[in-house]
RNA sequence: GUGCCUGUAGCUCAAUGGCAGAGCGCCUGACUGUGGCUCAGGAGGUUGUGGGUUCGAAACCCAUCAGGCACCCCA
């Protein structure tokens, strides 16, 4: 090995002041989840081949694939959502559904990576397995609202829609099927090219006037859940699949309500339109405006996809968060934990003579729950000591000197104040927590 | 996978074909029980990498690697 160290490009190496945001963005959300009752899984991130290919449509070139000595062709997973479907058709008669799992964990896309897109990346998915009710499908949305307000964001909307609304307004502009998927892909942009930019692009496709300018009456529907509701029925009233479609949306909004979400959180949005590839029914993402990112996690009923590996249908509803992107946003707004160390306090060590009543202390204080790093080199000065602690954002230094051993005491001094006291030991490990506890947002 | 932009000290950036620099940071000392401030001094570069053009390349050309932006697609 003589090249330059270096990562594969895409993926990340994250270093501990990310880390630090990216656990705790992982513990928040393993709280939630579990308070809405879904129970842990975890899979390999390399499946056999057979397994990825022919579910995910024409983006199947993306998938990593390697091939070991005897031929056998495996692939590293590319969402978490077919492993999924494998484990439930694998374990079916262990599972109990409905089923509610979540998982947290990369999975790998070859794709050219850009801001808040990686080929490697994590994902947090949450299902519900086996039920068709749209109390499952609101459950799922009342949990990502209740996920990303944990995380400290404030103005994020949930955009709704349902793929038979999206199937009904291609029916409804007289559209055959083959020419569908172009237009989804149009209306999907509409958020950033807007109606002009959809406008011309459908027609640039071919497809008659008369016909675009229905679709973009209908993609641009906004405002108040109800009235788009309303709207919808009425210029969709003749596709009875767009007319179930909306009375499924109206049951999950009416569950969403009833559980508290406020109406600012959630839009109706026919425009929404997303990977098309396996949803059935309701369709969501969460979407923040500033600063402009795509979206922070998507999901919808996929109601088919497990059926394909289960044998039978096992209708189905989730969502996955992804955490790049909620890390890079998070980032850029300062939200999360803004300690910079792990460490609640370093105790220094003032010279050789107290190096074991040193070590002696900082056994304590980890007995007692304290994170504690400790100097390692006794004859180091203070002076250092106390530059390194701060330097490493340890928020308290501890000095064990001779005079402290003699009275019993210990000085605790903060480091971002220089404010310092001198407490006898009893009552060190309740000054720390009390410390600990009154920190200012940088964690001091 | 396609197109465009960028790459110089740890970081942010100068130097537009002619001696590789600044600010911040870092190290040492002033300061043997107290870091940040101040002052003095110091270290740090294969100009991403490889090739080419040229008397001479950080600069121009080609390739390659990495990052960003727009497509495509998505978390």
């Amino acid at each position: 090995m003589s090249t330059r160290p270096q990562n594969v490009k895409g993926m990340r190496d994250h270093l501990p002041q990310a880390m630090m945001l990216r656990q705790s963005i992982q513990a928040t959300m393993r709280t939630v989840f579990e308070r809405y009752g879904f129970e842990p899984l975890q899979t390999p991130i390399v499946e056999y081949a057979e397994t990825l290919e022919g579910k995910i449509g024409d983006d199947e070139k993306l998938i990593y694939r390697f091939e070991t000595e005897g031929g056998r062709r495996f692939a590293l997973r590319y969402d978490q959502t077919v492993p999924l479907a494998r484990v439930v058709a694998q374990y079916q008669n262990q599972l109990l559904f409905p089923w509610r799992r979540y998982a947290m964990g990369q999975s790998y896309r070859g794709e050219r990576p850009a801001r808040g897109r990686y080929r490697e990346f994590w994902q947090a998915d949450v299902d519900i397995i086996g039920s068709a009710s749209p109390l499952a499908d609101a459950e799922i949305i009342a949990l990502l609202s209740d996920v990303l307000a944990a995380l400290g964001f404030t103005g994020f909307t949930t955009l709704l829609n349902h793929r038979q609304i999206i199937g009904g307004i291609a029916r409804v502009a007289g559209l055959p099927e083959a020419q569908a998927g172009g237009v989804y892909r149009a209306i999907d942009k509409f958020d950033k090219i807007g109606a002009a930019g959809v406008r011309d692009e459908l027609l640039r496709s071919g497809i008659a006037a008369d016909a675009v300018e229905r679709i973009i009456t209908l993609v641009s529907l906004d405002g108040p859940t109800d009235g788009v509701l309303d709207e919808l029925g009425q210029r969709l009233a003749d596709d009875a699949r767009a007319v179930l479609a909306i009375t499924n949306l109206r049951e999950i909004i009416a569950a969403v309500r009833a559980m508290g979400i406020a109406e600012a959180r959630i839009a109706v949005a026919p425009r929404l339109a997303r990977g098309l590839s396996y949803y059935t029914g309701a369709v969501f993402e969460a979407v923040v405006a500033d600063p402009p990112m795509g979206s922070l996690l998507g999901g919808g009923r996929y109601d088919e996809l497990i059926g394909l590996f289960a044998g039978r249908p096992i209708p189905t509803v989730g969502l996955a968060f992804g955490i790049e992107r909620l890390h890079d946003v998070m980032t850029e707004l300062g939200l999360g934990p803004q300690q910079r160390s792990v460490a609640q306090a370093f105790v220094t060590i003032f010279g050789a003579a107290q190096r074991a009543a040193s070590l002696e202390l900082a056994q304590q204080l980890r007995h007692a729950g304290i994170a504690v790093e400790t100097a390692l080199d006794a004859g180091e000065r203070l002076s250092r000591q106390f530059q390194h602690a701060d330097r490493r954002g340890v928020p308290l230094a501890l000095v064990l000197g001779p005079d402290e051993l003699a009275a019993g005491t210990v000085v605790v001094k903060q480091l971002a104040s220089g404010q310092q006291q001198t407490v006898a030991r009893a009552g060190l490990i309740e000054l720390i927590r009390q410390l600990h506890a009154t920190a200012g947002p940088d964690g001091r």
